[in-house]
This record gives C-alpha cells, structure tokens and sequence, in this order.
DNA sequence: CTGAAAGCGCTAACAG
DNA sequence: CTGTTAGCGCTTTCAG
C-alpha cells in the first residue's frame, strides 16, 4: 500500500499536520523539522493522495474542455494549445468529445463528472444562442466558439466578423470580383458559418460588388470531404468565378484540390483563402493563405480567465474576450 | 451547497445506505423505496460527488493517455479515437504532453497525478529500449509505439517492420528499383524510424535491389517541415530516385510538394508513399497512397487491456499485440 | 511553530 | 430488504 501522510508522520516522529505544512510550503517550519519530514518523504516515496485532497480542498487541479472531436484539426491544435497552457499552471486537463451534438453537449454541461474538474471549457456546436439560458450553471465555465453570446458565462471567441470581412477585402484588393464561398449555412446567422459569411458581405457592399447567391457553397459539416464536395458542386453549376474564400482551412483545402482536379491553375485562375491556419495550410500545393484567428492567445486566455474564476468566487460580470487575428499571406492567392 | 447523499436520506425518509443503493443499481430493493428515492434525488438535484466515490472506491473512472503533442496529425488522431473508446465505456480521459521528451515521459511516469486515474496508457518517444526496467510502474499500464519492448506492461504495437516491407514490396511492384525515405534516423534500430527502415531493407534485399545509403533522407523530428526539408536535401544532393517513402504522412506530404515544386510529376516521375493514413491523406495532390497501421484497433485493444489490468490485479504475463495493417492505395503512386 | 481532532461525501461490511 | 458504522487520506480550525 502507499505511505500516508501519517507513515511519513510516524516517521519524521512529528504530527500529519505538520508534514502537510510542509507539502504545502506553509512558511513557519523550523528547518530542522521540514528536513527530518522531507527526508521521510524520500525514504517512504511518499506521495500525496490527489483524491482526498481534493475531496478535502474542493479543488482538483483538472481542467476539462469539451469540443465536438480531435479528429478536427482546428479543435486538435486548439487542444494542443490548452494543454500547454493548462500545464503551465501545473493544471492536468480531460476531454471530452461532443460529436456537436446538443444533446451531448447539454450532458456534458451537468455531468457529475463537472465534479471532477475545476472548471470546464466549452466549446458548444450544435447548442445556438436559445440555449443561452442553460449556460447559467453552478461552477466556472468558459465559452469558447461563435454559438452562443451574452451569457452569464466568460466567453472568449474570434472577431469572426471583422476577420472574415478582411478576408473578402484581401481577395478584392487583389483584383477578384467573383469571390465563391465554400462552407456556408443555410440561414444561419451566429455561429462560424454565419458570421464569416456577414463579413464576406459586408466587404462586398463596401466595395460596391453585388451579392450573388449563386457563389455560395453549402455544406453541414466541415469536414474536410465536404469542402471538396462543395466545389464540385459550384463547379457543376457553371457559375463563374476567380476567388474562393474557404470558411475554413479543411474546406478551403478540399475546395483547391477539386479546383486543381478540373485543371484551373491556384492562384492565376482561381485564388483561394481559408481561415485557421491550420500547421498543414503551410504544406499544401499551393500553400494556403489564411486567417490566423488567435488559437494561441484563445487558449491562453480561456484557461486565465477560467483560474480566475476558481481562485474568486465573486459574481463580477461575465466577459467577452475577442482574440486578434491576422492575415497569413501565402501561394493560394499569388503575390499581393 | 450541492446535495449530498444524506440530504436525500432524509427527503427520502430512507438511510443514506438505502441511497447509496437505488444509486448503485443495487437489485434488491422495494420499488416503492426506490421510487421515493429518486424522486428526492430529482427534487435536490442531487449528483454524487465523485471524488469521495474516488477516495473510498479507490477507482477514477479516468483514464490517462500521455502523447508527445497532439499538434502531431497522428497523436490527435490516435487520442480522438482513444476518447472515443474511453467514452464507450463510460471513462473519460485526460491528456497529458511529454514533448516527446525522456525527463518529462519519466515524470509522466510517476507523476502524483497517476492517482487520478484508474491507469494510462502511454505513448513514449524519449525513452528508449534501456529504460525498459522503468516501465514497471506499481499501476495499470498500456505500452503504445516503438520505442519499448518486452517489459512487464502490456504493449499495445504496429507491425512496423512487416508493413513498411509491405510498402516498399508494392513500390517495386510497380517497376520502382531506386526507392528513396523519408524519416530517416541516424543509427536508430528500435522505434518508428528503425523499424520501418528495416522493412524497406527486407524488401529490397528480397528483391535483390542494392541498398543505397545515398537514398536515405534524415531528420530528426517527424513534423512537416521536416519532410519538405529533408527532401529538398535529397534533390539538392543529386541523387536519382523514382520513388518516395515517407515514413509517416505528414513526411510524405511535404516531400510531396516539394517534388512537385522541383517540376517532378507525381506519380508518374516519383511514386510517393506514406505511412499512417491520417485523414488528410485522402485529400492532398495527388491523394496519398499510404499504410493504415489499425489505429482504431490499436486505440481499442489499449482501453481493453488496461481496464483488464484495473479489474483483475492479478499479475498474468504481459501482453504484446500487434495490430492488423493494410496498404491504402491512392494516387500518388499511380494505377496499380 | 506544532499537535489533536473533526469531517469532506461516499462505500462497504455487518447487523438487523 | 434496510439501517449503522467505520473509515478512505487529506486539510483545517483550534489549541497549545
């Protein structure tokens, strides 16, 4: 059996409150007394049973997030990204899969397994702003994601608006007119899809160039086949067009090899943008001018705001964290 | 305060043992009783919390999965269908970075977070064959990858050397004879790089083709950047070749662009070939013929034997399995 | 500066 | 079928 905190008390011949002062570095202990326990400790190989303390503590030094699956490469480099973070702090993080299914994602929400965890960063899909309700739960919790706005919850997302309208002006200062989108939702008006897809037309607007309907590519999911599938489709329709704006990277990527497929040279013919920058945008023939969103600074932020909730109870007013973005200009859209 | 189990004890007219068993699903009880009980339960709201059932039933309900990054295509992968499994089973899973890094896999090792889960499983990359003697950890322990053999924890494993040979036999079946890699590491004999090495060697000793150490392209870390560099050194230095493999996707797919940067035609110039089948194998240009080394299968088998070994503590031999492996045959080495 | 003692919420004997 | 009881190993008052 592992030694207890009373082996090593036994041993260091002083009481379990002291060892644990100790462990904890609490300030006043007599050198002499913290060596006689440290040297216990090593003899016993000691360590401290992380169950009871946090059965004790209320705390457990995990944090969970949740998102629809790793097999998505934006949410694989997202997790990457908390991990680190996470570690930093000495915190270990578990995670749970969603499929972005609402149902999933309201269990996820009340699992007992909340219990286990500190905090919970979210990263909700298929919940929409009418669930804002149900993000009003007992425990701190970081909304992640373009779904849901204004809840009771701190929320760290994109400038999906602002970054996408970027996007569409990139591509319009390079003398693209008809700019497809590949990735849009059907009526959808928050939510990644739909807020990109705002951007693209408020760019449009402001340059004076008619919406056209007939450029959008719909697909459910954004699996990467689907940004393939898409294309193909805007293909078939005989639409023309000298850009495409990917709403993001996996699509954008599907989209350029659909393109190349049909024999139109990237950029000459068509110029391409994604949005993520994904590590694989900058290996794809030609490499991928994209959005960096801010992924490094979304989980840095995530995981200090969600500690500062730990830490202070206090019902200071939720917050609305917008992470930076950039353009990453690559091959996709030929020299500027 | 959250509800506790004697607060429905009391709601419920019932002693916290009789609540302890409607929770359990324990078969004998009244169904008046029963009903009582969980009618105080819905009423509270009462969840258990899990890290007193933790401390007294000494289980967890999670478990560990330790990876080098899952910024790495292939760990996300693996992790995804980890959690995937763990989830089917009712575990959740927490995920911890080694970097690949010997220092901190040991302190993975015997990390007091180990307590937190019910056993790990753990992909090392640092470590090597000579720390073998350190794998036999006092809990449940699932060995994944290349690097560690023959211990006393179950290892869960590719059949590296068979389908690299695999690989290598199908390029030469396809008229090939100057086959060049990928991936190469100096001198290494265990692991990824050693293992697949070896199988291309078997192969083209069996075909009676010299080996050409001019052929073998290094480096040090599997990322993408790599593949692209090492292959550009490869073209820099002169040497002719008709085929690629690289011994994992990512590699392959760098490599790839930058053959089709140099002008070379793939297939028809160099037939490339890879290793892994990630997702995005499917979509590169040309598509990427590459080995599904059973990771789904890998990543079952890994939930399986570890949750064997935290059921029955018994210590029967360690188990070694080897998953199924099959050749995935795409474009970039051209019609078979 | 250190010790004694209480109890976090739960499970599992052991009785009834 | 249900109630009582004793801890799991730790942190934390409260006294010295």
């Amino acid at each position: 059996m592992a030694a207890t905190l009373h082996d090593v008390a036994r041993l260091a011949g002083v009481s379990i409150k002291t060892v644990s002062n100790v462990i904890n570095d609490y300030p006043h202990i007599r050198p002499a007394t913290r060596e006689k326990v440290e040297q216990a400790i090593a003899e016993l190989g000691y360590q401290p049973n992380l169950s009871a303390r946090s059965l004790r503590s209320g705390r457990t030094g995990v944090i969970a997030l949740a998102l629809p699956e790793l097999g998505l490469s934006y949410f694989a480099e997202l997790a990457d990204a908390v991990i680190r973070e996470a570690e930093r702090r000495g915190l270990t993080v578990t995670i749970e899969h969603t499929g972005g299914d609402r149902d999933r994602e309201l269990e996820v929400l009340r699992s007992p397994r909340r219990k286990l965890s500190d905090g919970l960063i979210f990263s909700p899909l298929g919940m929409s702003q009418e669930d804002v309700g149900l993000t009003g739960v007992g425990y701190p919790l970081v909304l992640l994601g373009e779904r849901i706005f204004g809840g009771t919850a701190d929320h760290v997302t994109m400038q999906n608006v602002d970054a996408a309208r970027a996007a569409t002006e990139y591509l319009i200062g390079l003398g693209r007119r008809r700019i497809a989108v590949v990735g849009a939702h059907e009526g959808e008006v928050i939510g990644s899809a739909g807020l990109r897809l705002r951007g693209y037309r408020e760019a449009l607007d402001a340059a004076g160039i008619p919406f056209d309907p007939a450029l959008l590519g719909y697909t459910a999911l954004w699996h990467r086949a689907n940004g393939a599938t898409s294309m193909r489709e805007l293909l078939r329709s005989g639409v023309r067009f000298d850009a495409v704006f990917g709403l993001n990277d996996t699509l954008a990527l599907g989209a350029m090899r659909v393109l190349q497929e049909a024999g139109l040279r990237v950029p000459d013919d068509v110029a391409v943008i994604g949005f993520d920058d994904l590590d694989e945008a900058q290996y794809s023939l030609p490499s991928l001018t994209t959005i960096d969103p801010g992924r490094e600074q979304i989980a840095r932020t995530a995981v200090d705001v969600l500690m500062q909730r730990v830490a202070s109870h206090d019902a200071t007013p939720a917050r609305e964290v917008y992470a930076d973005f950039r353009i990453v200009e690559r091959e996709s859209t030929g020299p500027a």
